[in-house]
DNA sequence: AAAATAACATAACATATGTTAAAGCCGTAT
DNA sequence: ATACGGCTTTAACATATGTTATGTTATTTT
């Protein structure tokens, strides 16, 4: 039973059984996409929030020299827009990167159980929020870091965020990007994302072992990363 | 009379004279701010929600290495935080670069406001949707433009913002911002910033004289810079 | 007017990162 | 088993951007 959602909305707020009954129910439609594919295209009028419940997706814009930016990742649990307004029309697109099961959920249904519910209601926000958090801290990544910082950098926000779904275990996680999907991520070419990953690794902070990303020095990865977890938790109630 | 915070906000929903006298009535506490100080530093408790009246300002963080990036800039009229739910903390600050004047809002009060008054709560989405739009396309300039681009785009996307509040005259603006204060936002030096801008101006785009920008050639910044609008209208209804 | 300050401009040089290409690796399908 | 395709690794080289330093210009202060 994936619950990743619930689980994710629990650390914006306390929730009740009725209130996580209440989540599950918004989960009905759900759509199964094969890894690479478009959940929704730039230019698209969408009719439905997206709510990935397994599998990793990203937000992303193609610019018309033909590069990619990965706006933002997409875990387990996350909320692809906020849950009041949908746009007129994509400004991006919403791609998978490995298998991923979608929930549409429509934005009428999910209004009136914010406007029952305080408590999810409050979940919602916290979790805009914080996409809002992470948003920053990419431009502060991508403005200021160095390649091997930024992708140090990424590797502790996914051991925090992955952990908030139960998706770590002991020092790693399983982490399905292709270098070529890091260098989408964080702005550099495949070739130097292989060079900085051999950095972290020769330094002995991070290994990557196929898919699986095993974080040999947390504090150390953290330092040298300029990784500071506030962004992560200013919203976050006591 | 300054009132750039209708004047904007008439572009997210339409407002009926009730409507604009409930926002006005918002922006009683006002405070006056001179050039590069903080109006909320990292790790404050805000107990209000910023509204930049008149003036320039910019949320930024300072890195550990001492490197800073502005993550947002804020014309007149720009609110400063979402109207919802206010941080525990500050995970980053918000700076003026012009003098500044800025309202304080509580957010019990902006809450009642919205919830009373439909049009308003319309309007204030819009202004978020609105900025996480722009957060988003910071992304992608950072990420995958290079430096003559990220500045083209740039002087396109505050043509459009301006223009919507009634500052832009004829082919220019008012751009206060030192070469310094571009390379924080733009993710780049000072002296390249400099050279960057040379070379619009070798191209017959663009030129700055003193604080004042002057787009000789819209089309061909816009193209060069790979700037398209979509982004800053998404949202905006039919 | 002189001095102080901030911003802008230019130059020479250092370095991080991009580009292109080829080789090795590994899982999957035939 | 073989071949194929995607991913990773490595290398050599090109280039964009950063760094440091100094000069210039404008603006304010005294």
């Amino acid at each position: 039973m994936s619950d990743f959602f619930v689980q994710k909305l629990r650390h914006g707020a306390s929730l009740s059984e009725d209130d996580e009954r209440a989540l599950r129910a918004l989960c009905m439609n759900v759509d199964k996409f094969d890894p690479q594919n478009d959940v929704t295209m730039e230019g698209d009028k969408p009719k439905s929030i997206k709510l990935v419940l397994e599998g990793w997706a990203c937000r992303y814009k193609l610019l018309e020299n033909g590069k990619r930016q990965i706006i933002s990742l997409f875990l387990p649990g996350d909320m692809c827009e906020p849950y009041m307004t949908l746009p007129q029309f994509m400004d991006h697109s919403l791609g998978t990167l490995t298998p991923v099961t979608v929930a549409r959920v429509s934005p009428e249904v999910i209004k009136a159980v914010a406007r029952e519910r305080p408590q999810i209601e409050k979940a919602l926000w916290w979790d805009l929020l914080l996409a809002m958090a992470m948003g920053r801290e990419s431009i502060v990544t991508l403005g200021r870091r160095s390649a091997s910082e930024r992708l140090g950098h990424l590797f502790c926000e996914l051991h925090v965020r992955l952990d908030k779904v139960g998706l770590v275990d002991g020092l790693g996680y399983e982490m399905p990007l292709t270098q070529s999907n890091l260098g989408d991520l964080l702005g550099m070419s495949t070739v130097h994302v292989n060079r900085s990953l051999q950095e972290l690794r020769a330094a002995g902070l991070v290994t990557m072992h196929g898919r699986r990303v095993t974080i040999l020095n947390l504090e150390g990865l953290r330092s040298t990363s300029l990784f500071d977890p506030t962004y992560l938790q200013s919203y976050t109630q006591a």
